[in-house]
DNA sequence: ATGATTTTTTGATCTAGGTCAAAAATCATT
DNA sequence: AATGATTTTTGACCTAGATCAAAAAATCAT
């Protein structure tokens, strides 16, 4: 984690300290709902090892908005910044490990550490970027470019998502996904 | 533009100082490229008054990725984060009034004063909700809806947009999207 | 291991919205 | 105001993918 905070900044010695002292480590098996939708999120989690995903539901049906792998942090991004509630809930996909770190606890690194806002600005850059991505890829209209597409964004981890969930990212119904996986 | 400003943290004169020193007001006909793709993007503009769009181009064809209106900043997001080139293009769609801040200039600023840190993390916040929010209106199925929530999202200006744009930004045909305006 | 549950595949049919084409309306320029 | 260019509308037809349904395969719990 600490890893992922030096990519953007430069981590001092004290601020690690409080990092490492103020975040906890978490083990959730398989299909465990780590955030519920009716709940503001207080909690931010990165990925060390496993498989999360964010999503909402319309009409009963689960609709997943992205994954998210090894080394990023998740959570309901709108509840979690704005401390209010949002559609999203969270769960694993696999066994997941993670550290896990709670808003106040953020918000005093942001009052004390000049530098952490720094990082939030220069990684919510990447998120940014990842975002833009996603809604021009939603612009394809066949769904074998969806699902090509989405096998090059989440190349290492495609395969271990299962078929109802690729679906319901990509706007497609499972059927069809099934079918494009068929051929070829 | 400081109103703006003031919306996330309090300006300090000096600050607010250099604000007004760094930034140009600039006006642009209807249809003007505003940026185009073949360039990093240096500049981002903060419209006083007048529409823009954010568009990229597959197979010849214009492809919306949204909107910018009245006291909202407007730029190639990666292309001005990462200095780096991006696929997308800014026109406008009407005449436009707007402040243009360089990157350079963004730099300076936020070298000397630590709040502009906080000013783009918590911006960037609140853009981040709209991404999200437009993700989750792509996953919308039927014609009608997309167009409905359009309307929602562009409340004061979805009516000053050209048909052909909307359809773009919808990923829908002008066709469907003139008749379903025809109907009721 | 074994039966139960869940996930994925396969098949048959249907439909929303795409495509192509041409007319009507709106806009811009002299 | 007139002319040409661009935008929007309307019509006829077609196709990709949805829906419904049921079999096959994989996964899970005891």
């Amino acid at each position: 984690m600490l890893q992922h905070f030096e990519k953007y900044i430069k981590l001092s010695a004290p601020l690690k300290d409080e990092l490492t002292k103020r975040v906890t480590l978490k083990t959730f098996k398989k299909g465990h709902l780590v955030h519920n939708a009716d709940k503001v999120c207080t909690k931010s989690y990165f990925i060390q090892k496993g498989l999360m995903r964010l999503y909402s539901i319309k009409d009963g049906k689960e609709i997943t908005a992205f994954f998210c792998a090894e080394n990023e942090w998740v959570n309901s991004p709108n509840s979690f910044i704005q401390q209010q509630l949002d559609i999203y809930y969270i769960d694993t996909i696999e066994a997941t490990e993670c550290y896990c770190l709670n808003v106040g606890d953020l918000v005093y690194l942001f009052e004390h550490f000049p530098e952490m806002e720094q990082y939030a600005r220069l990684s919510m850059g990447t998120n940014l970027a990842y975002y833009l991505e996603r809604i021009s890829s939603m612009h394809f209209t066949r769904a074998t470019e969806k699902y090509q597409h989405f096998c090059k964004t989440y190349q290492d981890v495609h395969h271990r998502i299962p078929l109802g969930m690729v679906s319901s990212y990509l706007g497609i119904t499972q059927e069809t996904l099934s079918r494009i996986r068929a051929e070829k």
